[in-house]
DNA sequence: ACCAATAAACAACATTTGTCGGTTAAGTAT
DNA sequence: ATACTTAACCGACAAATGTTGTTTATTGGT
């Protein structure tokens, strides 16, 4: 009998030990290797072997190594918020401001974590998919969901504004000699703010209707 | 003498017919295997065998099957935003609405081609990368550079832009029963103009300023 | 028409990938 | 404490990857 392992389980919510150990010491292992290779450069070997794991255990866990990546850069980014408590109160736009820090914060430390040999790869397509996720997950929350059809759904609007959040803050990192982080969250949230503001504020606090920027 | 070959040219502007043929070839190929296998289950193999190129000529021309993918999005976008004679003309906001109309087009049509077992891959990121990329690159050519420092960049705003836009349309294509994309088009544009009115329109032929919806 | 340059074909290679059956050991529930 | 469950280890496998040296044939320039 084999009964072939699949956890599909978020990373949070494992109850067994050795589980949460094991994806641990993956996780560790891809964030040391790369602080010296390339993640193209990095095989299942490598990580298996830097995590003193089995490298038949890596499929126990992750299809392939973008999946680790993937969950590496998403979790950590959720650690991020989540320490910061960032919250996304709907009721004022500008809220979207600790949020847009975070993402530059986060993607400014992580992108000099690889060292530059990260020609071929999908491996930047990743980080996006990862935090735009996150950040549509936060908005999401604090949007109401509107059961008027007309306009766009909170949905829409939550995508939205993530993905123009994380081009912002990409085109940001690529200036080579950028403005401090403060700085640009102040430039990238007045292009945010409409998006937001294209769908009512939740009526649980609705003192004042959506005030403006702030 | 070995002189291995790489040719980092852009398709379009390649005169050796030899190349042009051989990645005319290898683009035919993925696609028309893609209307039958996902792109997973696509080898650099099955993608010679299909081209008859051999299996070493692949990696002459791309890195990896990851690279041609991009090669085919960002090509077929690029022309489709040619064929329909797309420009951005910055002087009114809503001059944006051909590229929206466009990529809700363009990935209507091309997330259908392949079958639905995209379960790993980083192949959907791929897509997201090449037309982001072709957004932005034309919105720039319509967006007059800013010499101003205060305020968002020209780059920062095609950028937020694109990537706002490509996130909507994600969004209402992932909705089962959507709208059609004339529809959409018009909820989308009313969340991207706003981004675009961050920078001053270009002086060419500046009568009005800024002309908001239209 | 010829020649130098170079793209494509070919064969062979070490390495990596993803999977599988079987075993051992750690965790959980009673 | 014991028995059940299941994650991790191990060895092995076919397949795919990426690279290299060599040869052939197409191309563009003179």
């Amino acid at each position: 009998m084999v009964t072939r392992l699949f956890v599909p389980l978020s990373d949070c919510e494992v109850r067994d030990p050795r589980i949460r150990r094991t994806r641990q010491l993956l996780q560790g292992a891809l964030r040391t290797l790369m602080q010296t290779k390339g993640f193209d450069e990095i095989s299942v070997q490598d990580l298996t072997d830097a995590a003193t794991v089995n490298r038949a255990t890596f499929y126990d866990h992750y299809t392939d190594k973008f999946a680790l990546l993937d969950a590496l850069i998403a979790g950590g980014f959720h650690q991020m918020l989540h320490e910061r408590s960032v919250r996304y109160d709907g009721s004022c736009a500008s809220a979207a401001r600790p949020i847009i820090l975070a993402a530059c914060d986060y993607l400014a430390t992580h992108q000099s974590s690889c060292p530059e040999s990260t020609q071929k790869s999908a491996f930047e397509p990743l980080i996006e998919a990862a935090i735009t996720h996150a950040i549509r997950r936060v908005l999401l929350s604090g949007i109401a969901k509107t059961t008027v059809t007309s306009g766009p759904s909170a949905e829409m609007v939550a995508t939205t504004a993530s993905w123009a959040i994380y081009g912002a803050v990409k085109e940001w990192l690529k200036t080579p000699d950028r403005a401090p982080a403060e700085e640009i969250v102040a430039v990238i949230l007045p292009l945010i703010v409409p998006i937001l503001q294209a769908v009512p504020p939740p009526k649980s606090n609705a003192a004042a209707p959506a005030l403006p920027v702030g």
